[in-house]
DNA sequence: TATAAATATGTTATATTATAACATTACACT
DNA sequence: AGTGTAATGTTATAATATAACATATTTATA
């Protein structure tokens, strides 16, 4: 089982989340001769930015904040729909929001954990979750070629303080 | 594994299905004194004229054409609500639709396997499934306490037809 | 290095999905 | 019949996403 789970709900050093995934998002942008360009960086950086997805309009507000000029929604969506081409991001359809992911390239689940108390979500790619839906798919006769799926509940930190103080605050997450 | 999936996928006396879907309702809230009233009813039965999920806004047009008066969107979503709440449909995330339960009362796994070709939707009932992810929960320390599962593919009768003529036509399905 | 082709962005408008807020009607119980 | 609750009607608008077309930037090539 392959998850980003204790970092996104751990304190940890987020400057190295980001700086990671920039890299891997040029190796992959070159290995790919994809460009890379501003826009498609400063979106993927801000969905970084947290462990907690983002819709595409909070995007357009902090992305028109940094850049200090007004931004269209097509120009959001065209940076997430080439994030989403290369698997730089995964879409969170419950939610209609964004989030960065932490293994591009590797196959994986599709699989988050989203918490309802603090909002974040953490990727989980499980063989032995894949191989069963592998296999229930092919007792129906389904041809199985993608899969969303996403857990909802409390995360490690909400778990235990929703008992004490209300959700965890989510910064430095 | 509980699952409508051969009978969404073959031909069948979809009547029975209507009918069988509309007695449990009836019965589901008679037991929790909740009102069937003819909005619900109708949008619980157009949501079974087949086995494709439907949007909030077809339904609004099914609706209107059967009543023969205009229907404004609150009218569908509160029916859709009321029908949610009690566990007779699912909403579908990824595709902004909705579709009966076939299973209602049952404890199951919202789990479906969506046509890319007919966009027929069957669900699946899977212990198997939920165990493991209930111990990968676990494992994380994630509280889980919903889920949705979308499998996209092809259903049986476009996986056996895309290879021939096209997609299979979902009629009587 | 000028230029064409391809790629990316800007801009305006609008489609699609969903909800808020408040008025009215129907039903259920006494 | 009268009262309280639940359901529906109505109007307006919020939130999410895309279409269509104009412009600009980059890349590759002459």
């Amino acid at each position: 089982m392959l998850t980003n789970s204790r970092l996104v709900h751990q304190p940890h050093d987020h400057g190295r989340c980001i700086s990671a995934a920039l890299s891997r998002a040029e190796e992959l942008c070159t290995a790919s001769k994809a460009r890379l360009t501003s826009t498609r960086k400063s979106v993927l950086e801000l969905l970084w930015q947290s462990h907690q997805p983002l819709g595409a309009y909070q995007l357009q507000d902090q992305l028109a904040a940094l850049s200090g000029k007004s931004i269209a929604p097509p120009t959001i969506y065209r940076a997430i729909e080439f994030l989403l081409k290369l698997g730089l991001i995964h879409r969170i359809p419950s939610l209609n929001a964004y989030i960065g992911c932490p293994f591009p390239g590797s196959d994986h689940s599709n699989l988050f954990m989203i918490c309802n108390a603090c909002g974040s979500a953490a990727e989980v790619a499980h063989n032995g979750i894949n191989d069963l839906l592998q296999k229930a798919s092919d007792k129906a006769n389904f041809t199985l070629q993608s899969q969303t799926l996403e857990l909802f509940g409390l995360c490690p930190n909400c778990s235990l303080s929703t008992a004490q103080t209300g959700p965890a605050s989510p910064e430095n997450r």
